[in-house]
DNA sequence: CTCCTCACTTACTTTTTGGTAAGTACCCCA
DNA sequence: TGGGGTACTTACCAAAAAGTAAGTGAGGAG
């Protein structure tokens, strides 16, 4: 039991009412990767982060479902399907993050960072 | 030694690049009130983010200045003084996390989150 | 003389986070 | 019959982040 949480409670400001939701590993990456690609299955976000657990993958999305920002649909077949997409305020929490996203590019530029393969080799651009 | 490292490497993407400066208890708190404050020494600092240890602060501080966010500047005096502002980068970093923060605010109005006194009392808006 | 402030550092412990590996239950393909 | 795929869960473990408490060394207030 005891969702693996980080529901500190009270917040003190926006910011931190906002990071909270977007920190954990891969979080970013979801939100990205269904948002380029609108509707996924799990297996099918799993293979687009490259090294992520299916352990790690699950407890993400749970918590992102629990944050409103994505939807889980359940099809009650016999090889199980589940599909993920975003809801509103995943969408506009991805439109926040893109100045964020801007930032980071322009940094991994100004310190000559490396930057990995693309996890989502179709997406158009990266954020 | 051995900087408490999370330089992970490579970094997938702008938004990874950007959160993983960002994160840590702290960073966005100390990253606002350098902001409403321009130049704090570091017990003003500890003050303003109510709970901080000593520790932590010093700890996130030298990263933030590692990672070229915040400029230290150490006086010889005698009762040592220090103060912190934020570099070019740091401002620029503030403001791609406007956004964010108005997403936050919409997030906890949403759900009827609660938010702890303001850090800092003196400042106009918290983000 | 004693305590408080400044800006830290160090050692140690706890909490949180992430990773590994296995198990589940049923299906399709060869 | 054996292997792969579907979407998970569970138990256990390692690593990272954060908390606690104490020490430093000089100055100024009482």
């Amino acid at each position: 039991m005891t969702t693996p949480g980080r529901r500190t409670g009270p917040y003190i400001c926006g910011i931190d009412a906002a990071l909270d939701v977007v920190s954990g590993k891969w979080k970013g990456l979801v939100l990205w990767e269904l948002h380029s690609h609108g509707t996924r299955r799990f297996a099918e976000i799993r293979r687009a982060l490259h090294g992520v657990s299916e352990k790690m993958l699950t407890q993400h999305l749970r918590q992102m479902e629990e944050d409103g920002l994505i939807h889980r649909k359940v099809y009650a077949e016999v090889p199980p399907k589940v599909e993920y997409s975003l809801t509103e305020a995943g969408v506009s929490l991805n439109e926040a993050l893109l100045p964020l996203g801007d930032w980071g590019r322009e940094r991994l530029r100004r310190e000559g960072l490396t930057v990995k393969a693309a996890a989502t080799p179709t997406a158009s651009t990266t954020p």
